[in-house]
DNA sequence: CGCCGAGTTGAACTGAATCAAGAAACGTGG
DNA sequence: CCACGTTTCTTGATTCAGTTCAACTCGGCG
């Protein structure tokens, strides 16, 4: 159940078995089906979640009522709202499993005191947070510099074998246009 | 010249003046005069920089030429490539003093040499670069599903007296608008 | 069998980009 | 302190990418 966690770690820092270890007592393993919601908004997000298996999207609803898809959450990834797990304020986001998943749940108190215990996973997080900053401002960017043609084909490279797990109509709510729009682009595509 | 950088410290985590003191050995001051630049596309991104004074903005310029504002980086703000300066990599972007400016540099070397050796700056980068990708994310999701117009009262509140340090292209470039657009909408909200 | 969600296709519409031209503001040198 | 060029901002006409609305197909499933 763990095994992920501990090689996504050991990929950054160095951490001992031991400190392993006790780092997992605080972790709730928690397996939750397709189509199951772990943050429905207007919730607080209480969780933050390592995505041991499956596969969970992070999403908003606007007023029109159109879904728009802040992250998809595969093996190996964290996935949460940060800004209502760190506050407790109500959540915006709904995230959802999109394949029958294995998470580990941590709570922000038990969150707060892993760090306090494990200072050394303050690194971790660091350069996870990091990272997921870069390929942040980088999607930004792209979003206002290139077509949604390119922003289509640059997931599907980016995330080969999306389009395999991830229905259509998300993907379109991914790269920010619409499931028509997205329809024409791949038919255009695909016709050279 | 460190005062900023102590208090922005001092709000997130707990720092004797000694450790502080030491860490100002890490940091070079520099003055950049209004229009010069801290980096060109093209070259890496060798420092991380603080802003004690003034103000920065980060941008690329896309296959038409046309700017994309990433950051603005006033007082209290750092600056850089985050990908680029980590990697070492040729940077895409560029950073430019958009007023006389008072900067703090460090470069890659000497940040891990900081952290290493005072490890409970991990936890100031961490909280530093977390509050940084909930803004981006944010300004992301409201990318796709807010207007043009929403956009720019949001950074007029968001950051008070904006419009008159920076000239009205570069926060049309900042919403993702050209700006002819931003003009447009400025002349229907004055009209109500 | 009928229903429902997912995907496609067409036609009309719209917000923003582009192209073009002119007005206002700014700053630098004489 | 004025004159000139440059940058910034505005306004208009046209074009275009993507949305919206609507109808239809396909496949899975109770």
């Amino acid at each position: 159940m763990f095994e992920f966690l501990q090689n996504k770690i050991n990929d950054t820092i160095i951490i001992s078995d031991q400190e392993f270890e006790h780092a997992k007592t605080f972790f709730m393993p928690k397996k939750l089906r397709r189509k199951r919601f772990l943050l429905q908004e207007g919730d607080p997000c209480v969780y933050t979640c390592f995505v041991e298996k499956g596969l969970l999207r992070s999403f908003r609803i606007d007023d029109k009522g159109n879904e728009h898809i802040l992250q998809f959450g595969m093996q190996g990834w964290w996935v949460a709202d940060l800004y209502s797990f760190l506050t407790g304020e109500a959540s915006e986001y709904n995230i959802e499993a999109l394949e029958d998943s294995e998470l580990l749940l941590i709570t922000k108190p038990s969150w707060d005191q892993l760090l306090s215990e494990l200072p050394v996973l303050e690194r971790y997080f660091r350069i996870l947070i990091q990272n997921n900053l870069i390929a942040t401002q980088n999607r930004l960017m792209r979003n206002m510099t290139i077509t949604a043609e390119q922003r289509y084909t640059n997931l599907l490279s980016e995330f080969p074998g999306i389009s395999q797990r991830v229905p259509q109509h998300m993907i379109a709510s991914y790269i920010g246009v619409t499931r028509e729009t997205l329809s024409r682009l791949r038919s255009q595509i695909s016709h050279q």
